[in-house]
RNA sequence: CGCGGAGUGGAGCAGUCUGGCAGCUCGUCGGGCUCAUAACCCGAAGGUCGUAGGUUCAAAUCCUGCCUCCGCAACCA
């Protein structure tokens, strides 16, 4: 008996690189939300994949030395690949689409043809000034005196053709969208997108691509591909058969009760999609859902830094319902939190090895050694069970009203607080102290049995997070399929009066944190270590070409609104200051610098920054943050060079 | 005045929408227990809720100014 059904998306992941614990947190996430909604009795269908087009992955591939296709079907099937990661971390998920796949390419041609043909696809132009040798768009205000940014030669005012989305068309009924209470969540996005896309006024969208070919091409003028907007957007239809003939659900799940997404493309998903779907005169997404980020020491994880925390690694250390329950109840879905080692292992032993898993533990340990594994049919209750009773049979509801309102985290905090009760429950009653006389062995009973009742409740909430450990739980208190059903989590004395326990494995054993710690460290340094850049020789010939001068510091000072830009002005020895930029600005002060003598690149192209322009780089050392301007023997002489 | 987020015991966070005794986890100190994965239970210390003002019987919560930190954007030759 079905409540009806429920359509969950995640983002599709861009398969460029291998993807890191922010992915894995944004699928677990959605996981157990559905495995949450099947429970409940839905239907549910959830649907994640992998975006595999563009110039960035035409980039990698082309310098890996195989094509787009080969590049991607090695990230997303390969070993340790996206497949394997999410197989690994049990993600339940219905369907994988990838945007390459054949359906999916003949579904977005149609998509963009009868979007043309409705008129809000236009062929336009894309104009700008560009760069024959650099093949490169630059707007006016790029420019450095007129010329190419990046190679300083003659642009010529030129026209592209491109096709253009009448994103501006649908501007008020998206903002209408964005109004409508419980579209956009958490709520305070949707007044950012407001601020900053609806009012500034809504620009038609470019559509399409001629600078790269790795996309979709447009089936009606074949030069163009089709850009990541509808290509990617458009898979939470396709993958329902949408324009297509391979699957046939789209009007059975169709419209999306929720697209998980992370906060950095809630533009796309809360303006753009909708758009689209307007304009294909279909019905719009239920929800938003824009969860938060999870940081690194306080900042955004990123390759450079090389503070990638990658899940395959974590999963396969500590087990994967263990990462999965550290993410669930670590991080508010909303916003976001601070990713460290020492977290997740605090999680891991506190939570769920000392309470939850130490609680089956005990309680089945003290059934085997008090009723050699059944309990007897004979019960004598007291008082003292009630709170434990109540708060077990309530707990249900209010983990139901957490769920419902995407509060993953603190509907696991409310089971985890009955896991507590139930510890200190066995404290109260001391059946150790029961054990010593047979008279007791009724009350002794029904303490028994008032625990497995409580834990039984507790794992059939868990499930949804810790899918496997919740199996290894239920058998090991005896509970059998019809125990462990959503219906029966709300009822307190559903295991039979005389169930039988099973000493399992420790369901979560304890971690050194020191020695763990000490190994995460090494393994990340061991990683992080120089990616050996392959040492590129140089000749003399191309070194020669390098002109180095020696500079007095005439004037420095700071260039405002930049953090980082310091402005100097400098004898170069050629009679005419030279003015050069420099982003030093967080390690100097200027005042400092004034009449230094340094030494300068002066044969680069110039370049404007901050609307200043800069001739010539400024030579700094630089390890481990630190870093220093090259200052020199003021008996150099400026307009000295460099041999 | 570019956009946004955040400042709450030693650490990490919840609470702010909807004003009502300042809460949780970890850590520290003291005690209890021996069923259990040296786990569990009880108690204690520790906070001018960034800051200044305002509204109110009542403010962490609502309003205004300011300070600090962090993302994004533009820079970082």
């Amino acid at each position: 008996m079905s409540k009806g059904t429920f359509y969950i998306t995640t983002p599709i992941y861009y398969p460029s690189d291998k993807l890191h614990i922010g992915h894995a947190y944004c699928t677990v996430a959605t996981d157990t939300i559905t495995r949450y909604k099947r429970m409940c009795g839905y239907d549910a269908m959830f649907l994640t994949g992998t975006d595999e087009h563009g110039q960035k992955i035409e980039e990698r591939a082309k310098a890996k030395g195989v094509t787009p296709k080969q590049f991607v079907d090695e990230i997303v099937e390969g070993k340790g690949g996206i497949l394997d990661l999410w197989k690994l971390m049990n993600i339940s998920n219905n369907r994988f689409i990838r945007t390459t796949d054949d359906y999916h390419v003949e579904a977005i041609q149609k998509i963009f043809k009868q979007m043309y043909d409705k008129g809000d696809i236009y062929k336009g132009s894309y104009k700008g000034k560009y760069c024959t040798p650099c093949e490169s768009f630059w707007t006016e205000s790029q420019l450095i005196d007129g010329k190419c940014p990046d190679c300083g030669r003659e642009v010529h005012e030129s026209e592209e053709e491109a096709y253009f989305f009448r994103l501006s068309k649908y501007a008020d009924r998206v903002q209408a969208l964005l109004e409508t209470p419980g579209f956009l969540e958490p709520a305070s996005r949707a007044n950012e997108m407001i601020n900053n896309f609806i009012k500034p006024g809504l620009e038609d969208l470019c559509v399409s691509r001629t600078t790269f070919k790795w996309g979709i091409p447009v089936s009606f003028d074949p030069d163009h591909v089709v850009y990541v907007w509808i290509d990617a957007l458009s898979n939470y239809i396709t993958a329902l058969g949408y324009a297509n003939d391979k699957y046939d659900d789209f009007d059975k799940f169709w419209p999306a009760d929720v697209h998980m997404i992370g906060k950095e493309i809630v533009r796309f998903h809360s303006i753009i999609w909708p758009a689209m779907l307007m304009s294909l005169e279909l019905p719009l997404p239920k929800k938003i859902y824009g969860h938060g980020w999870l940081l690194i020491d306080g900042g955004k994880m990123s390759k450079s830094k090389g503070n990638v925390v990658d899940p395959l690694l974590l999963a396969e250390r500590y087990g994967v319902d263990s990462l999965r329950y550290f993410l669930i109840r670590e991080f508010p879905l909303g916003s976001d939190g601070n990713f460290t080692n020492e977290a997740l292992i605090g999680r891991i032993n506190n939570d769920l090895a000392n309470d939850f898993g130490n609680l089956v533990s005990r309680t089945v340990a003290m059934v085997l050694k008090y009723f050699n594994g059944t309990l007897p049919d004979e019960r004598e209750p007291a008082p003292i069970d009630n709170e434990l009773i109540e708060m077990a049979k309530g707990l249900r509801d209010i983990y139901e009203q957490d769920m419902d309102n995407f509060q993953t985290q603190t509907a696991v905090i409310e089971v985890f607080k009955v896991i507590s009760r139930a510890n200190k429950y066995i404290d109260e009653t001391a059946p150790w102290v029961l054990a010593k006389d047979e008279a007791n062995k009724a009350r002794l009973a029904t303490v028994m049995y008032n625990l497995l009742e409580t834990i039984r409740i507790t794992v059939t909430l868990l499930q949804p997070v810790i899918p496997e450990s919740c199996e290894k739980a239920f058998a090991q208190i005896g509970a059998d399929d019809k125990d462990r059903t959503w219906d029966n989590a709300g009822t307190f004395g559903v295991l039979r009066a005389n169930v039988t326990v099973c000493k399992g494995d420790t369901l979560f054993p304890r971690i050194d944190l020191e020695k763990e710690l000490a190994a995460l460290e090494a393994i990340n340094t061991k990683n992080s270590a120089p990616e050996a850049p392959a040492p590129v020789s140089v000749t003399i010939d191309e070194f020669a070409k390098v002109k180095m001068t020696i500079c007095k510091v005439l004037e420095c000072e700071n260039v405002k609104k930049s953090d980082k830009l310091l402005k100097f002005k400098l004898d170069d020895g050629s009679g005419t200051p030279r003015q050069i930029l420099s982003g030093i600005a967080k390690y100097y002060k200027p005042e400092d610098l004034i009449g230094k003598t340094v030494v300068a690149c002066t044969n680069l192209p110039p370049r404007k920054m901050m609307g200043e322009e800069s001739n010539g780089m400024l030579l700094s050392a630089e390890k481990d943050d630190r870093l220093n301007l090259l200052i020199l023997d003021d008996a150099i002489p400026a307009g000295a060079s460099l041999c």
